[in-house]
DNA sequence: GGAACGGCTAAGG
DNA sequence: GCCTTAGCCGTTC
């Protein structure tokens, strides 16, 4: 069972298209919680379908990558983000040109 | 039911 | 420019 808020949070990550990311802080804020960014982070820890939820395409609100599971996730991170068209430099994103938002 | 933790963010030093 | 402190909120023990 999955809370309401995590429920939504999983919809949201979900939503960003491939080749594209979001942060924990835009999640918060289209869900009405602009302080929410470590809740967000929570609930994706708790990601229960993370095939479902592109848990990797959410970085951090300065573009990096964040965390990811444990140390060496973030390098399994990259790679996904990687493949999927994302260009990532230095464990970092370009948000300029791959920062997806709901408007 | 309550305390601690965490995949954050922003502001100070 | 890097490290510390404070705030915020949901999940987990």
């Amino acid at each position: 069972m999955v809370s309401r808020f995590a429920a939504r949070v999983y919809v949201l990550t979900s939503e960003v298209p491939r080749g594209k990311v979001t942060t924990y802080g835009a999640i918060a804020a289209r869900m009405g919680k602009p302080g929410a960014s470590r809740a967000v982070g929570a609930a994706l820890r708790a990601n229960p379908t993370p095939i479902v939820v592109p848990c990797h395409r959410v970085v951090k609100q300065d573009g990096e990558l964040g965390g990811y599971g444990g140390p060496t996730g973030t390098g399994r991170k990259a790679a996904l983000l990687r493949k999927e068209g994302v260009a990532v430099r230095g464990g970092r994103v370009d948000l300029s040109e791959y920062l997806f938002t709901w408007r």
